[in-house]
DNA sequence: ATCATCAAATGAGCACCGTTCAATAGATTA
DNA sequence: TAATCTATTGAACGGTGCTCATTTGATGAT
Protein backbone atom coordinates (compact mmCIF):
# COMPACT_ATOMS: atom_id res chain seq x y z
CA UNK A 1 0.00 0.00 0.00
CA UNK A 2 1.47 3.77 -0.98
CA UNK A 3 -0.42 5.29 1.70
CA UNK A 4 1.57 8.53 3.59
CA UNK A 5 3.31 11.10 1.72
CA UNK A 6 5.82 12.11 4.72
CA UNK A 7 6.81 16.37 5.17
CA UNK A 8 6.29 18.38 1.96
CA UNK A 9 7.09 21.23 3.79
CA UNK A 10 4.82 23.29 0.84
CA UNK A 11 4.61 25.56 3.32
CA UNK A 12 6.52 26.60 6.79
CA UNK A 13 4.40 25.90 10.38
CA UNK A 14 3.29 29.52 9.95
CA UNK A 15 2.10 29.56 6.49
CA UNK A 16 0.03 26.57 6.89
CA UNK A 17 -1.65 27.69 10.43
CA UNK A 18 -2.74 31.02 8.11
CA UNK A 19 -3.66 28.38 5.26
CA UNK A 20 -6.20 26.77 7.49
CA UNK A 21 -7.25 29.67 9.83
CA UNK A 22 -7.91 31.71 6.16
CA UNK A 23 -9.81 29.35 4.82
CA UNK A 24 -11.45 28.01 7.88
CA UNK A 25 -12.60 31.70 8.41
CA UNK A 26 -14.23 32.06 4.71
CA UNK A 27 -15.51 28.23 5.67
CA UNK A 28 -17.76 29.65 8.91
CA UNK A 29 -18.63 33.05 7.36
CA UNK A 30 -20.26 30.77 4.08
CA UNK A 31 -21.91 27.91 6.36
CA UNK A 32 -21.92 29.12 9.89
CA UNK A 33 -20.68 27.14 13.00
CA UNK A 34 -23.73 24.05 11.95
CA UNK A 35 -22.25 23.55 8.50
CA UNK A 36 -18.42 23.71 9.83
CA UNK A 37 -16.18 20.81 9.10
CA UNK A 38 -12.18 20.33 9.78
CA UNK A 39 -12.74 18.37 7.04
CA UNK A 40 -13.56 20.59 4.69
CA UNK A 41 -11.43 23.06 5.70
CA UNK A 42 -8.40 19.77 4.74
CA UNK A 43 -10.29 19.10 1.17
CA UNK A 44 -10.20 22.96 0.63
CA UNK A 45 -6.56 24.00 1.42
CA UNK A 46 -5.16 20.36 -0.13
CA UNK A 47 -4.36 18.89 2.84
CA UNK A 48 -5.11 15.66 5.26
CA UNK A 49 -7.14 15.80 7.96
CA UNK A 50 -4.72 14.50 9.62
CA UNK A 51 -2.45 18.00 9.36
CA UNK A 52 -5.72 19.79 10.63
CA UNK A 53 -5.11 17.99 13.91
CA UNK A 54 -1.30 18.22 14.27
CA UNK A 55 -1.30 21.87 14.05
CA UNK A 56 -4.77 23.04 15.98
CA UNK A 57 -5.05 20.02 18.12
CA UNK A 58 -8.72 19.73 17.73
CA UNK A 59 -11.70 21.04 15.90
CA UNK A 60 -12.79 23.14 18.68
CA UNK A 61 -9.46 24.77 19.13
CA UNK A 62 -9.51 25.33 15.81
CA UNK A 63 -12.58 27.11 16.06
CA UNK A 64 -11.64 28.84 18.95
CA UNK A 65 -8.81 30.58 16.75
CA UNK A 66 -10.98 31.16 13.96
CA UNK A 67 -13.27 33.17 16.64
CA UNK A 68 -10.64 34.64 18.00
CA UNK A 69 -10.20 36.14 14.04
CA UNK A 70 -13.63 37.37 13.90
CA UNK A 71 -13.09 39.82 17.47
CA UNK A 72 -10.13 41.00 15.45
CA UNK A 73 -11.84 41.49 12.68
CA UNK A 74 -14.44 43.21 14.78
CA UNK A 75 -12.27 45.63 16.74
CA UNK A 76 -10.73 46.78 12.87
CA UNK A 77 -14.28 47.32 11.82
CA UNK A 78 -15.04 49.30 15.14
CA UNK A 79 -11.92 51.51 15.28
CA UNK A 80 -12.74 52.39 11.50
CA UNK A 81 -16.15 53.29 12.34
CA UNK A 82 -14.91 55.49 15.56
CA UNK A 83 -12.07 57.32 12.85
CA UNK A 84 -14.57 58.38 10.49
CA UNK A 85 -16.97 59.71 12.63
CA UNK A 86 -14.25 61.95 14.22
CA UNK A 87 -13.52 63.06 17.49
CA UNK A 88 -16.27 65.81 17.64
CA UNK A 89 -19.04 62.83 15.77
CA UNK A 90 -21.45 60.79 18.20
CA UNK A 91 -19.02 58.07 18.89
CA UNK A 92 -21.00 56.28 21.32
CA UNK A 93 -23.45 55.87 18.17
CA UNK A 94 -21.12 54.63 16.17
CA UNK A 95 -19.47 52.12 18.61
CA UNK A 96 -23.28 50.83 19.13
CA UNK A 97 -24.01 50.92 15.14
CA UNK A 98 -20.74 49.21 15.02
CA UNK A 99 -21.72 46.28 17.47
CA UNK A 100 -24.76 45.88 15.38
CA UNK A 101 -23.60 46.12 12.02
CA UNK A 102 -20.94 43.63 12.13
CA UNK A 103 -22.99 41.55 13.30
CA UNK A 104 -25.88 41.88 10.83
CA UNK A 105 -23.08 41.99 7.84
CA UNK A 106 -21.12 38.80 9.16
CA UNK A 107 -23.81 37.02 10.80
CA UNK A 108 -22.21 33.85 10.89
CA UNK A 109 -18.68 35.08 12.35
CA UNK A 110 -20.77 36.58 14.77
CA UNK A 111 -23.16 33.88 16.01
CA UNK A 112 -19.79 31.14 15.72
CA UNK A 113 -18.22 33.37 18.39
CA UNK A 114 -20.88 32.82 21.01
CA UNK A 115 -22.49 30.16 20.06
CA UNK A 116 -19.09 27.97 20.25
CA UNK A 117 -18.51 26.83 24.25
CA UNK A 118 -14.72 25.16 24.89
CA UNK A 119 -14.73 21.76 26.21
CA UNK A 120 -14.87 21.92 30.06
CA UNK A 121 -10.83 20.42 30.31
CA UNK A 122 -10.40 22.79 27.65
CA UNK A 123 -9.51 26.90 27.95
CA UNK A 124 -8.01 29.35 25.64
CA UNK A 125 -4.64 29.91 24.35
CA UNK A 126 -3.39 33.13 25.78
CA UNK A 127 -3.03 34.18 22.45
CA UNK A 128 -7.02 34.07 21.82
CA UNK A 129 -7.76 35.64 25.05
CA UNK A 130 -5.50 39.11 24.09
CA UNK A 131 -7.07 38.94 20.29
CA UNK A 132 -10.73 38.90 22.36
CA UNK A 133 -9.66 41.78 24.62
CA UNK A 134 -9.05 44.33 21.81
CA UNK A 135 -13.12 45.20 21.95
CA UNK A 136 -13.01 45.70 25.25
CA UNK A 137 -10.48 48.09 25.18
CA UNK A 138 -11.75 50.18 22.71
CA UNK A 139 -14.91 50.31 24.35
CA UNK A 140 -13.35 51.13 28.04
CA UNK A 141 -10.99 54.49 25.77
CA UNK A 142 -14.44 55.80 24.87
CA UNK A 143 -16.25 55.52 27.72
CA UNK A 144 -13.83 57.53 29.84
CA UNK A 145 -14.25 59.47 26.43
CA UNK A 146 -17.45 60.18 27.22
CA UNK A 147 -17.11 60.92 31.09
CA UNK A 148 -14.16 62.80 30.53
CA UNK A 149 -12.39 60.39 33.52
CA UNK A 150 -9.18 58.48 33.11
CA UNK A 151 -9.44 55.02 32.79
CA UNK A 152 -9.72 53.84 36.14
CA UNK A 153 -12.00 50.96 37.96
CA UNK A 154 -15.09 52.81 37.93
CA UNK A 155 -14.79 53.32 33.71
CA UNK A 156 -13.49 49.69 33.63
CA UNK A 157 -17.05 48.21 36.01
CA UNK A 158 -19.09 50.62 33.80
CA UNK A 159 -17.96 49.27 30.35
CA UNK A 160 -18.18 45.85 30.96
CA UNK A 161 -21.92 46.55 31.90
CA UNK A 162 -22.58 48.17 28.63
CA UNK A 163 -21.24 45.96 26.99
CA UNK A 164 -23.50 43.47 28.07
CA UNK A 165 -26.26 45.50 27.44
CA UNK A 166 -25.51 46.23 24.10
CA UNK A 167 -24.79 42.35 23.73
CA UNK A 168 -27.75 41.51 25.00
CA UNK A 169 -29.86 43.66 22.52
CA UNK A 170 -28.26 42.47 19.56
CA UNK A 171 -27.98 39.12 20.33
CA UNK A 172 -31.76 38.95 20.93
CA UNK A 173 -31.98 41.04 17.31
CA UNK A 174 -29.61 38.44 15.52
CA UNK A 175 -31.27 35.39 16.98
CA UNK A 176 -35.04 36.50 16.20
CA UNK A 177 -36.57 36.96 19.83
CA UNK A 178 -36.53 40.64 19.70
CA UNK A 179 -38.53 40.59 16.64
CA UNK A 180 -40.54 37.77 18.41
CA UNK A 181 -41.48 39.95 21.16
CA UNK A 182 -42.95 42.30 18.62
CA UNK A 183 -40.10 44.86 19.05
CA UNK A 184 -38.39 46.65 16.18
CA UNK A 185 -35.49 48.74 16.22
CA UNK A 186 -33.39 47.13 18.35
CA UNK A 187 -29.86 49.27 18.19
CA UNK A 188 -31.76 52.66 18.92
CA UNK A 189 -33.15 50.98 22.23
CA UNK A 190 -29.70 49.66 23.31
CA UNK A 191 -28.32 53.10 22.25
CA UNK A 192 -30.63 54.67 24.56
CA UNK A 193 -29.95 52.06 27.25
CA UNK A 194 -25.96 53.32 27.15
CA UNK A 195 -27.49 57.14 27.14
CA UNK A 196 -29.29 56.08 30.09
CA UNK A 197 -26.55 54.56 32.07
CA UNK A 198 -23.95 57.08 31.53
CA UNK A 199 -25.83 59.80 32.26
CA UNK A 200 -26.74 58.45 35.28
CA UNK A 201 -23.06 57.99 36.23
CA UNK A 202 -22.43 61.72 35.39
CA UNK A 203 -24.98 62.71 37.97
CA UNK A 204 -23.99 60.33 40.70
CA UNK A 205 -20.15 61.65 40.38
CA UNK A 206 -20.81 64.69 40.13
CA UNK B 1 -34.30 -11.18 6.60
CA UNK B 2 -36.50 -10.36 9.94
CA UNK B 3 -35.82 -7.07 10.28
CA UNK B 4 -39.07 -4.57 10.89
CA UNK B 5 -41.38 -4.67 13.75
CA UNK B 6 -44.35 -2.36 13.34
CA UNK B 7 -46.78 -0.76 15.11
CA UNK B 8 -46.86 -1.57 18.68
CA UNK B 9 -49.09 0.62 20.14
CA UNK B 10 -47.26 -0.06 23.86
CA UNK B 11 -47.93 4.01 24.23
CA UNK B 12 -50.23 6.23 22.22
CA UNK B 13 -48.66 9.14 20.05
CA UNK B 14 -49.04 11.64 23.11
CA UNK B 15 -47.73 9.33 24.95
CA UNK B 16 -44.98 8.72 22.88
CA UNK B 17 -44.36 12.59 22.50
CA UNK B 18 -44.15 13.02 26.24
CA UNK B 19 -41.31 10.03 26.50
CA UNK B 20 -39.56 11.62 24.12
CA UNK B 21 -39.00 15.05 25.20
CA UNK B 22 -39.07 14.03 29.08
CA UNK B 23 -35.70 11.74 27.68
CA UNK B 24 -34.70 14.51 25.17
CA UNK B 25 -35.00 16.90 28.08
CA UNK B 26 -32.47 14.84 30.83
CA UNK B 27 -30.37 14.00 28.26
CA UNK B 28 -29.55 17.72 27.52
CA UNK B 29 -29.39 18.35 31.21
CA UNK B 30 -26.85 15.98 31.32
CA UNK B 31 -24.51 16.54 27.79
CA UNK B 32 -25.64 19.59 26.54
CA UNK B 33 -26.68 20.61 22.94
CA UNK B 34 -23.44 19.65 21.89
CA UNK B 35 -23.63 16.04 23.80
CA UNK B 36 -26.63 15.64 22.00
CA UNK B 37 -28.21 12.77 20.11
CA UNK B 38 -31.22 11.70 18.77
CA UNK B 39 -30.39 8.30 18.66
CA UNK B 40 -28.89 8.59 22.32
CA UNK B 41 -33.23 9.70 22.98
CA UNK B 42 -34.29 6.42 21.08
CA UNK B 43 -32.54 4.30 23.00
CA UNK B 44 -33.00 5.26 25.82
CA UNK B 45 -36.78 5.08 25.49
CA UNK B 46 -36.27 1.88 23.22
CA UNK B 47 -37.81 3.03 20.52
CA UNK B 48 -35.74 2.98 17.08
CA UNK B 49 -34.41 5.93 14.85
CA UNK B 50 -36.95 6.23 12.50
CA UNK B 51 -39.75 6.88 15.55
CA UNK B 52 -38.23 10.22 16.60
CA UNK B 53 -38.16 11.37 12.98
CA UNK B 54 -41.88 10.10 12.64
CA UNK B 55 -43.15 12.34 15.62
CA UNK B 56 -40.77 15.12 15.55
CA UNK B 57 -39.86 15.63 11.78
CA UNK B 58 -36.15 16.05 12.38
CA UNK B 59 -33.52 16.53 14.98
CA UNK B 60 -33.75 20.63 15.19
CA UNK B 61 -37.14 20.32 15.26
CA UNK B 62 -37.13 18.01 18.71
CA UNK B 63 -34.40 20.41 20.17
CA UNK B 64 -37.00 23.46 19.49
CA UNK B 65 -39.39 21.60 21.46
CA UNK B 66 -37.16 20.50 24.03
CA UNK B 67 -36.13 24.39 24.56
CA UNK B 68 -39.78 24.62 25.00
CA UNK B 69 -39.92 22.79 27.58
CA UNK B 70 -36.80 24.50 29.54
CA UNK B 71 -38.72 27.43 28.90
CA UNK B 72 -41.97 26.29 30.37
CA UNK B 73 -40.07 25.24 33.42
CA UNK B 74 -37.99 28.76 33.45
CA UNK B 75 -41.33 30.45 33.87
CA UNK B 76 -42.62 28.32 36.53
CA UNK B 77 -39.22 28.83 37.91
CA UNK B 78 -39.75 32.59 38.03
CA UNK B 79 -43.62 32.55 39.49
CA UNK B 80 -42.44 30.61 42.38
CA UNK B 81 -39.51 33.29 43.07
CA UNK B 82 -42.00 36.13 42.65
CA UNK B 83 -44.98 33.95 44.58
CA UNK B 84 -41.82 33.54 47.55
CA UNK B 85 -41.07 37.21 48.12
CA UNK B 86 -44.73 38.36 48.23
CA UNK B 87 -46.30 41.64 47.54
CA UNK B 88 -44.36 43.50 48.99
CA UNK B 89 -40.57 41.54 48.67
CA UNK B 90 -38.23 43.20 46.08
CA UNK B 91 -39.70 41.70 43.35
CA UNK B 92 -37.36 42.93 40.38
CA UNK B 93 -34.59 41.47 42.75
CA UNK B 94 -36.71 38.12 42.37
CA UNK B 95 -36.92 38.16 39.15
CA UNK B 96 -33.21 39.21 37.95
CA UNK B 97 -32.17 36.93 40.76
CA UNK B 98 -34.21 34.05 38.85
CA UNK B 99 -33.02 34.67 36.06
CA UNK B 100 -29.73 34.33 36.76
CA UNK B 101 -30.42 31.04 39.09
CA UNK B 102 -32.01 28.99 36.20
CA UNK B 103 -28.97 29.56 34.24
CA UNK B 104 -26.77 28.81 36.75
CA UNK B 105 -28.86 25.82 37.83
CA UNK B 106 -30.24 24.82 35.08
CA UNK B 107 -26.76 25.46 32.71
CA UNK B 108 -27.52 22.84 30.09
CA UNK B 109 -31.47 23.88 29.37
CA UNK B 110 -29.86 27.48 29.64
CA UNK B 111 -27.19 27.53 27.03
CA UNK B 112 -29.40 25.30 24.55
CA UNK B 113 -32.29 27.43 24.45
CA UNK B 114 -29.84 30.11 23.11
CA UNK B 115 -26.93 28.23 21.21
CA UNK B 116 -29.44 26.19 18.68
CA UNK B 117 -30.63 27.83 15.78
CA UNK B 118 -33.33 26.30 13.42
CA UNK B 119 -32.71 26.06 10.00
CA UNK B 120 -33.58 29.18 7.86
CA UNK B 121 -36.47 26.80 6.17
CA UNK B 122 -37.74 26.04 9.27
CA UNK B 123 -39.64 28.26 12.01
CA UNK B 124 -40.93 27.83 15.39
CA UNK B 125 -44.49 25.82 15.99
CA UNK B 126 -47.11 27.98 17.68
CA UNK B 127 -46.85 25.65 20.66
CA UNK B 128 -43.66 26.39 20.80
CA UNK B 129 -43.97 30.02 20.66
CA UNK B 130 -46.64 30.35 23.03
CA UNK B 131 -44.54 28.39 25.02
CA UNK B 132 -41.64 31.72 24.71
CA UNK B 133 -44.21 33.91 25.63
CA UNK B 134 -45.29 32.91 29.02
CA UNK B 135 -41.09 34.93 30.80
CA UNK B 136 -41.90 37.66 28.65
CA UNK B 137 -45.65 37.86 29.85
CA UNK B 138 -44.11 37.66 33.51
CA UNK B 139 -41.44 40.27 33.20
CA UNK B 140 -44.41 42.70 31.64
CA UNK B 141 -47.10 41.96 34.56
CA UNK B 142 -43.83 42.98 36.87
CA UNK B 143 -42.72 46.06 35.62
CA UNK B 144 -45.90 47.39 35.43
CA UNK B 145 -46.33 46.75 38.88
CA UNK B 146 -42.71 48.36 39.68
CA UNK B 147 -43.87 51.76 37.51
CA UNK B 148 -47.78 51.59 38.87
CA UNK B 149 -48.97 51.53 35.61
CA UNK B 150 -51.10 49.40 33.16
CA UNK B 151 -50.00 46.90 30.57
CA UNK B 152 -49.22 49.45 27.63
CA UNK B 153 -47.02 49.18 24.97
CA UNK B 154 -44.37 51.85 27.00
CA UNK B 155 -44.43 49.01 29.42
CA UNK B 156 -44.10 46.24 27.02
CA UNK B 157 -41.38 48.53 25.13
CA UNK B 158 -39.39 49.01 28.36
CA UNK B 159 -40.03 45.19 29.13
CA UNK B 160 -38.42 43.78 25.98
CA UNK B 161 -35.47 45.99 26.79
CA UNK B 162 -34.71 45.32 30.66
CA UNK B 163 -35.02 41.57 29.59
CA UNK B 164 -32.16 42.36 26.97
CA UNK B 165 -30.34 43.87 29.40
CA UNK B 166 -30.46 41.32 31.76
CA UNK B 167 -30.00 38.75 29.10
CA UNK B 168 -26.50 40.08 28.19
CA UNK B 169 -24.83 40.26 31.93
CA UNK B 170 -26.35 36.44 31.92
CA UNK B 171 -24.63 35.45 28.95
CA UNK B 172 -21.72 36.89 29.72
CA UNK B 173 -21.64 35.68 32.99
CA UNK B 174 -22.36 32.14 32.18
CA UNK B 175 -20.00 31.65 28.68
CA UNK B 176 -17.07 33.34 31.16
CA UNK B 177 -16.89 36.59 29.11
CA UNK B 178 -17.70 38.60 31.87
CA UNK B 179 -14.90 37.02 34.12
CA UNK B 180 -12.55 37.06 31.44
CA UNK B 181 -13.18 40.91 31.63
CA UNK B 182 -12.36 41.27 35.43
CA UNK B 183 -15.74 41.43 36.29
CA UNK B 184 -17.44 39.80 39.95
CA UNK B 185 -20.98 39.80 40.35
CA UNK B 186 -22.88 40.23 37.41
CA UNK B 187 -26.19 39.29 38.83
CA UNK B 188 -25.89 42.91 40.84
CA UNK B 189 -24.83 44.77 38.16
CA UNK B 190 -27.66 43.90 35.91
CA UNK B 191 -30.25 44.15 38.74
CA UNK B 192 -28.64 47.84 39.10
CA UNK B 193 -29.29 48.34 35.70
CA UNK B 194 -32.70 47.13 35.46
CA UNK B 195 -33.73 49.87 38.45
CA UNK B 196 -31.64 52.87 37.10
CA UNK B 197 -33.63 51.97 33.59
CA UNK B 198 -36.73 52.36 35.57
CA UNK B 199 -35.97 55.34 37.30
CA UNK B 200 -35.52 57.14 34.58
CA UNK B 201 -38.72 56.34 33.10
CA UNK B 202 -40.47 57.30 36.38
CA UNK B 203 -38.65 60.83 36.36
CA UNK B 204 -39.96 60.98 32.65
CA UNK B 205 -43.20 59.83 32.74
CA UNK B 206 -43.96 62.03 36.17
C1' DA C 1 28.47 11.46 -1.28
C1' DT C 2 26.33 8.41 1.61
C1' DC C 3 23.79 7.05 5.50
C1' DA C 4 21.10 7.35 9.77
C1' DT C 5 17.99 10.10 12.04
C1' DC C 6 14.02 12.70 12.66
C1' DA C 7 9.51 14.65 12.36
C1' DA C 8 5.76 16.32 9.16
C1' DA C 9 2.10 14.51 6.74
C1' DT C 10 -0.86 10.95 5.63
C1' DG C 11 -5.37 8.43 5.46
C1' DA C 12 -7.60 4.05 6.69
C1' DG C 13 -10.08 2.72 10.65
C1' DC C 14 -13.13 3.58 14.32
C1' DA C 15 -17.22 5.01 16.56
C1' DC C 16 -20.42 8.06 16.16
C1' DC C 17 -24.08 11.27 13.93
C1' DG C 18 -28.90 12.56 11.23
C1' DT C 19 -31.89 11.22 7.65
C1' DT C 20 -34.36 8.11 4.43
C1' DC C 21 -37.48 4.60 3.12
C1' DA C 22 -38.81 -0.24 1.79
C1' DA C 23 -40.34 -3.85 4.54
C1' DT C 24 -43.07 -5.51 8.20
C1' DA C 25 -46.50 -6.81 11.59
C1' DG C 26 -50.06 -5.32 14.85
C1' DA C 27 -54.46 -3.14 14.95
C1' DT C 28 -58.61 -2.08 12.59
C1' DT C 29 -62.24 -2.71 9.49
C1' DA C 30 -65.11 -5.42 6.24
C1' DT D 1 -61.76 -14.81 8.89
C1' DA D 2 -59.61 -11.92 5.42
C1' DA D 3 -58.19 -7.52 3.66
C1' DT D 4 -56.57 -3.15 4.67
C1' DC D 5 -54.12 0.20 6.92
C1' DT D 6 -50.40 2.42 9.28
C1' DA D 7 -47.06 2.82 13.15
C1' DT D 8 -42.65 1.15 13.64
C1' DT D 9 -38.50 -0.62 12.27
C1' DG D 10 -33.44 -0.55 11.21
C1' DA D 11 -30.15 -1.25 7.37
C1' DA D 12 -28.13 1.83 4.26
C1' DC D 13 -25.98 6.17 3.08
C1' DG D 14 -23.16 9.94 3.48
C1' DG D 15 -21.33 12.57 6.56
C1' DT D 16 -18.57 13.88 11.12
C1' DG D 17 -14.13 14.16 14.57
C1' DC D 18 -10.22 11.79 16.24
C1' DT D 19 -6.24 8.28 16.42
C1' DC D 20 -2.01 6.40 15.15
C1' DA D 21 1.03 3.18 12.47
C1' DT D 22 3.28 4.21 8.41
C1' DT D 23 5.87 6.70 5.20
C1' DT D 24 8.94 9.89 3.20
C1' DG D 25 11.23 14.31 2.56
C1' DA D 26 14.52 17.03 4.88
C1' DT D 27 18.33 17.43 7.94
C1' DG D 28 22.77 16.45 10.20
C1' DA D 29 26.68 13.31 10.77
C1' DT D 30 30.15 10.67 8.86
Amino acid sequence: MVLAMGRRSDHTRAELEELILSAGHALVAEVGLGGFSAREVARQIGYSIGTIHNVFGSSDRLIAALNTRSFVAWAAFLREQLEAVGDDGDRLAALVAGYFDFARQHTHWWTAIYDHRLPADTSLSEADEAGRGLLTGIVVDEVARALSRPVDETVVTLSRSLIATVHGHCAFAIGGAWALMGGSDAEATALARVRETLSAVTLDTR
